[in-house]
DNA sequence: TTGTAGGCGTTATCAA
DNA sequence: TTGATAACGCCTACAA
């Protein structure tokens, strides 16, 4: 309980407790077993004593596991990383595991300035959420590195663990539900999917379902500053002149957010144009009407990701596991049509 | 720029570039200059060669600066705290600094917990923001630790540097909008304001000039999942029947996120009642109508927070610095009174 | 300007 | 079941 200014060593401990520093050592290594019960007894009370808490430097400079994870993430104001932070900082907390935290600001050469500095705190894990474009030295981290675990497909070609949406799933029941609600023209709205990621994955699926069932679709991939683009994607599905009801499916919570803010300004009425986003946002309720959404689980992702990682060690030179969760449909006003004589008009064909 | 699974050591550097570690050390630890040319050449290129980066482990074991930085956070979740990591990450990154975050979920006794995980890493300063009941170890911390600086007036009897909002220009901005607008009475929404923080400064200052400039007031101290005050409040404060106009002053974004989304359930329409509020944040625009806010300059915050710290080295045992900004009004619908011809009628005295 | 030696707190290896 | 000792990679006297 003593505060002195300098932390307890492992040293004093042992001198306390009249014992050598390597029984003390084992007594926090994981090995308490094999010490008898009384020098347990005097161990504890010497540690007690003194506040004592083993120092992870020494540790880790020891080569022993450091407890640090770290956490990647190319934008911390992302409300998605923000919710997954929180779900990671928890397990870490739960495990006793620190978290170190960057921020690349979507950038290649932050990013791998970043990389090199957790990797020189011998990280036993790394989480990355980031959707732009990698440097090298993430790929070279995957090699050689510590765990690393995905929260976005995209070093697909790479073989990395994967925690996140379970991407089909949450764009059938988007589509499900748009169609359910009477909406049959539909524009799809995301950042641009270069190469693989969960963007492809969603991009994917939705084009695929409308070739299957033969719906009228658009998409329209885009930077969320292109103000120009987005206002005249929303100029076209707005103005067509065909009897079916358009909606607009946005990626994710970004986009959700850019594509609102345009139809508030051009004056679009949200469900007469429907309007469904996956990634839940606080103030998804609070428009006028409210934003129809497909919430993700993000604790249990964030969760998951610490568990894959501690796994990991165990699972040595396996093939990568790659997990999904399914979202949760929240409906709002944004996927009800206004003229309700009218609303399933596309479904009364056999 | 080779990468050998294990990282290359200072001993390396040397052998290579043929001259002893402390050479090697000295290139690292700002004493360059002392260095002739030659060596300098011969120690980078050797560096480069074996892709070297010191380890900050044995630097922090040794007793030397560990290059870490801890941030607690009662609420990793609440948009201030993150804006306000976004500056503190940005001010870590350009100094070299890594950024440990923890989440202490508003309990004491995480918070401990928490405390004690970072100190034993000999983090060089400490960025806290917590605005419920402290743990003793933060008092800790306060005397005995690394640097501390507080986001949130809340140790105050303990001589602690600050960086934060200006509370009572945010104040006297918000009340001034209101009466120029053309509200008249006022209602304060806060959390509980216990002890000393920012939010009982808030609130003095809210009350020192409704009673200097004698302006019908009242003040709602609640928990925000409290629906029943809340719905009470406002019920009062919407059907009084003086011809003055009324206004609600939210003292952070999570009261305003609760007011608005209680004035929707209730059917009250913001402008008919005034509201303002301190924080911005990204949905504020896509409401109907737009709330008005008070803006932090969050960045600017989280980068002072880490100057603070970092010259808290050079102003050992001195008087603690109380830094503060100075918000930014974004004016919005919710100011806006619907009937214009009368906008200003409680000003129309001499 | 450069080099040598010792120690930071811990764990691993060996011996008792 | 215990203990002595040598690393881990770096920095800081001190010496040359």
């Amino acid at each position: 309980m003593s505060s002195s200014i300098r932390p307890a060593t492992i040293l004093e401990v042992a001198r306390i407790a009249g014992v050598s520093k390597t029984s003390v050592s084992r007594y926090y290594s994981g090995e308490r077993e094999r010490l008898s019960a009384a020098m347990q007894q005097r161990i504890f009370a010497a540690a007690k004593q003194l506040g004592y808490q083993p120092n992870p430097l020494a540790r880790g400079l020891k080569g022993g596991p450091s407890g640090l994870i770290g956490m990647l993430v190319a934008d911390i104001r992302n409300p998605f990383s923000v919710a997954i932070m929180h779900g990671v900082e928890q397990a870490c907390r739960q495990a006793g595991l620190s978290l170190l935290v960057c921020n690349s600001d979507n950038d290649p050469q932050q990013e791998q300035q970043q990389l090199a500095l957790m990797s020189s705190w011998r990280i036993e894990g790394l989480i990355v959420n980031a959707a732009g474009r990698h440097s090298d030295a993430l790929r070279q981290f995957a090699t050689n590195g510590p765990p690393l675990v995905l929260l976005d497909r995209r070093l697909a070609d790479l073989q990395v663990d994967e925690v996140g949406l379970d991407n089909v799933a949450a764009i059938d029941m988007a589509i499900d539900h748009l169609l359910d609600r009477g909406y049959s023209r539909l524009l799809y709205v995301t950042e641009p999917p270069a190469q693989a990621s969960s963007r492809k994955a969603r991009l994917e699926r939705f084009e695929a379902r409308c070739r299957d069932q033969k719906l009228s679709n658009d998409v329209l991939s885009t930077e969320l500053d292109d103000q120009g683009r987005l206002d005249t994607a929303l100029e076209v599905i707005s103005s067509a002149d065909t009897p079916s009801r358009p909606a607009i499916l946005c990626a994710n919570g970004q986009v959700t957010l850019a594509v609102f803010r345009r139809m508030r300004a051009l004056g679009l009425h949200a469900g007469d144009i429907g309007l469904i986003g996956i990634d839940e946002l606080d103030w998804c309720e609070l428009t006028d009407p409210g934003i129809t959404t497909l919430a993700q689980p993000t604790d249990a992702i964030g969760k998951a990701a610490i568990a894959c990682l501690r796994s990991r060690q165990a699972r040595r030179n396996t093939e990568p596991r790659y997990q999904s969760f399914i979202p949760h449909l929240i409906a709002r006003g944004s996927t009800q049509p206004t003229d309700i004589f009218d609303s399933h008009h596309h479904e009364t064909l056999p």
